[in-house]
DNA sequence: CTGAAAGCGCTAACAC
DNA sequence: GTGTTAGCGCTTTCAG
């Protein structure tokens, strides 16, 4: 005998009526609502949701692909995504496309993902973070008609969020600009991680035109990549600070990270911060108060939550168009920018 | 038309056969299977996980809870079950317990993971790390009669891997006593961080016991508490280097992240490490290797992958018996411990 | 507002 | 080795 069975056994009704009464519909008076939930209750029974989703076709699960599961950014979208789910009752399955370590390889895996794990239906939508989908991939997820939305970029047919990464980028430079500083070095992102919505190409393409705006030359010598990581900012910072024939007196870095990475790299030169340095990074990272770095805040939680409700939304209303929005982001002043030194 | 059944049409073959072949069982023909895997292709096929489950009562899907879904640690050992859950054709459902900013509190989120999410049936097996089930939780899931392997810590009936923290904090301990040291300061977690399987204390008992096995009175005044951070870190080493009553010349950090605090604290009161000031910690946080931190590995990512083959086995094969086993650990000396400096 | 009954798409006996 | 068939435990028309 079934388990809603013996519910419905037990609170003498049908079975149609229990999984109408648990499921919240309306058209199940108050009396008998009670009743089931009573005995839904003794029994300690919950739905099967292999045979929920069967029936109804809905899973109440939704995936969640990253592209990588280190980093701090992906971390806190992820836990504010989980958070939000969790609240509305969905389960949350994560895909994730890191090879770096050992098994098997980015292509495969990316195929994996969309071919069997997506299609086997256990989610009922998708929360694509930071990743630029492929043509076929993006066939693929229209084809199996699951909403999905994207944070960090540009999506065909999906919903979006999305910071302004060229604002955030000039923002952080005016800031700098607007101390005084004109010799303004940056350290972004190196080319090959660049491959999903360009973010390093747009935040350097803030920088420039900040500068330019300011009638400020900008310099090849100025600019350098890193990989988002305190050691890289460090890297970066010395090559920079140790170059004859630049003079930076401010670092934008495109991640607090790496900023946190100049700060070291500066002390360690001899280099006062803010007093001979400024450095601004771009997160709202938590060790960013620690050190006291001045920085662009973009709230990465809330990113989860809002793309979670962005998609419950769709799931809700299969006519919800997708839309695009714009992600908050906050200039954060610490103890790490101030006025440019005197020449 | 159901979509087995199309592709079964395809291949000439019956809707069982379409099952066996594409779930590999042996007892299907070499040309039967290759047919039912071209038709299965051209019709781009998948499974209905649902429907799968439903007749099967197999998911393929595990759950993996942790108390917080941020901290180097539960990162890591996520990465690595998902790792080796995607390698095993599995997929990944995360629950996590962190009630720290806002939402549900803490005991309630809890009780949902156990009582809704478990129980709705959609996990076949469970991942618990760090986790101190509660007995009714325990009961809960031996009710359901799904395999549980925890990380951390002993766990009634259930597959248990864990490292030998006791140890590990002795080896911590004696490399700085092998080094000449006997003013060994130690910086542990707080009360609060204790209550999943007492980590911080059973570290503390190794420091202790190292200690006291070579002969050297442990101070009270020379053991902090902090939070697991490089700011807990940074402010317990303030307090200890600032306190005039004791005077140590090593520091064990219980984990990186406080040892990295402990360096950068150091640094600002003008002691240099490791001439004036030996630091070691515990992790194989990837910061490490940058700051220099001599430290005790412990692997998570492996930590992560041992616990899902623990578990697929559990899977398979019923009869499996829980089993303990220790996880492995490593002392990686790097520049920040050295001899003691003479009084 | 509630019940009866027909599936949802697959798997697993059980036959052959 | 392969086909037939009876469910897996729910949801959802359709009646009433």
């Amino acid at each position: 005998m079934s388990s809603i069975e013996k519910v419905a056994r037990l609170a003498g009704v049908s079975t149609a009526t229990v999984s109408r009464a648990l499921a919240g519909k309306s058209t199940v008076s108050q009396a008998t609502r009670l009743k089931v939930e009573a005995a839904a209750k003794e029994l300690g029974y919950v739905v099967s949701s292999a045979a929920s989703s069967l029936a109804s076709g809905r899973t109440r699960n939704v995936g969640v692909v990253m592209p990588f599961l280190s980093g701090w950014f992906y971390v806190r979208v992820l836990k504010g995504a989980h958070m939000a789910l969790a609240d509305a009752g969905y389960d949350l399955t994560l895909y994730h496309l890191d090879a770096s370590d050992g098994g098997t390889d980015l292509q495969r895996r990316r195929e994996r993902v969309f071919d069997e794990f997506l299609r086997r239906q256990r989610v009922d939508g998708l929360i694509a973070v930071s990743l630029e989908l492929q043509d076929a991939e993006i066939d693929k997820l229209h084809a199996s008609g699951k909403p999905v939305v994207g944070i960090g970029g540009p999506l065909a047919g999906a919903s979006t969020l999305s910071i302004d990464d060229t604002a955030v980028s000039m923002l952080a430079t005016e800031h700098l600009v607007a101390l005084g500083h004109s010799q303004i070095a940056y350290i972004g992102g190196s080319a090959h991680l660049d491959l999903d919505f360009h973010l390093p190409r747009r935040r350097l393409d803030g920088y420039t035109a900040a500068l330019e705006q300011h009638g400020i030359a900008s310099d090849p010598l100025m600019v350098r990549t890193a990989d988002f990581t305190i050691e890289g900012g460090y890297n970066a910072t010395l090559q920079l600070l140790g170059d004859p024939r630049v003079r930076p007196t401010a670092i934008f870095a495109a991640s607090d990270e790496m900023a946190i990475g100049a700060i070291l790299a500066a002390r360690d030169l001899g280099r006062r911060v803010p007093e001979d340095l400024s450095v601004i990074g771009i997160d709202g990272h938590e060790l960013g108060e620690f050190f006291g770095l001045t920085t662009i805040s973009q709230f990465p939680e809330t990113q989860g939550r809002l793309a979670v409700e962005s998609l419950l939304v769709a799931l809700n209303d299969a006519q919800a168009h997708p839309h695009h929005s714009a992600l908050p982001f906050e200039l954060k002043v610490r103890r790490s920018t101030a006025v440019a030194p005197q020449a």
